[in-house]
DNA sequence: ACACTCATGTAAGCTGTTACATGATTAA
DNA sequence: TTAATCATGTAACAGCTTACATGAGTGT
């Protein structure tokens, strides 16, 4: 097992390491978020943080609601902590939904710099790669044009986003300089 | 229980719908399409060939391989044209995954030209609520810049490719006409 | 000898949703 | 009074993956 994905069980964790919150906290956080990451129902969500707490990754600080049901007040501990660095060091895998990603950059955002530059880097590679089988698929051509047009525009589009971000980094110590793969012809 | 989305039926339901094809056959196309849709293992796979059949609609045709497993082709029955049908022409939910979308791009192609026409408009409204919606997010300003803006560049691309395909569509019968949105700035 | 493509399938499990249950507070 | 927001939770199920099992042919 050595524990693989479990995507949202590090987001909520992610999400913790960041501040302390209740449930609620949580669902509304990822609200405006839904249409990149979905938000979890209750059904997964509390269930999940009672795992936390059993795994010792996070604890509770009940603030008994005068009248009102008792917040329960979710803060990540140490082991909480490690448990997600080790989690974040580990590169999304290729075929993992684009949710991975933005977790990524949700919580690598404010938590290691250098860690987010890889991880954008990494994503570059991904999409790029992606590109140069889609655009393999539209030479081939079957009845799919339009659904490879349209998986084409946005490969290209999240391309020439990444690299403005990656242009506007501080680009500190580029840690690997090996691999130039350069298959694809990104547009200018 | 009336049906709800059951996804990868009515997909494979599509395919067999434009040609004939076998459980593999629809394991390579849904390769070259992995990183838009993802491609189903055959565990999900077969189970739901056998329920097509089952619940007839669709058939098999063996063909007996000479030495090696024989090869079952399946073909859609008129049951599930219209079970394919009815599917198509509800339109997808607010909360649906790109993946419903990609889906109805490859299946409504090639099968209903105006039909394909109501989707594209469809996504659009729902891309550019979503867009709003992360303009207001933004607004707000949490720990989240990033993966905003992330959101925000992929969006806006969508936009701007469904304008193009709606723009040269041959504009046929504008169902409706009552509501315009509008309520976002699109970048030119 | 080893691995990969073709070609089918099964069993067990994980992740998550749907739908429900509870109950107080605030707004139309 | 009806509904929505706040706030937590459970039980049942759907959907899909992982990992396995089988077996022939092809390529290195």
């Amino acid at each position: 097992m050595i524990a693989g994905t479990v995507s949202l069980r590090y987001l909520i964790l992610g999400l913790l390491a960041q501040r302390p919150m209740s449930g609620y906290d949580i669902k509304r956080f990822f609200k405006g978020l839904a249409w990149l990451i979905g938000s979890p129902s209750s059904g997964s969500l509390y269930p999940i943080l009672r795992a936390l707490l059993q795994q010792e990754l996070a604890t509770v600080h009940v603030i008994p609601g005068v009248d009102r049901p008792p917040r329960k007040i979710y803060s990540i501990t140490d082991a909480g902590s490690q448990a997600l660095q080790v989690w974040l060091d580990q590169p999304a895998a290729a075929n993992a939904p684009l949710k991975a990603f933005v977790m990524r950059l949700l919580l690598a955002d404010g938590l290691a710099p250098a860690l987010l530059a890889a991880h954008l880097r990494q994503r570059r590679k991904q999409v790029a790669a992606h590109l140069a089988s889609l655009q393999g698929t539209a030479a081939a051509g079957g009845g799919q044009q339009l659904a490879v047009d349209y998986g084409l525009a946005l490969a290209t589009a999240e391309l020439v986003w990444l690299d403005g971000v990656l242009g506007e980094l501080p680009e500190q110590s580029p840690p690997e300089r090996e691999e130039r793969i350069d298959g694809v012809t990104v547009p200018g």
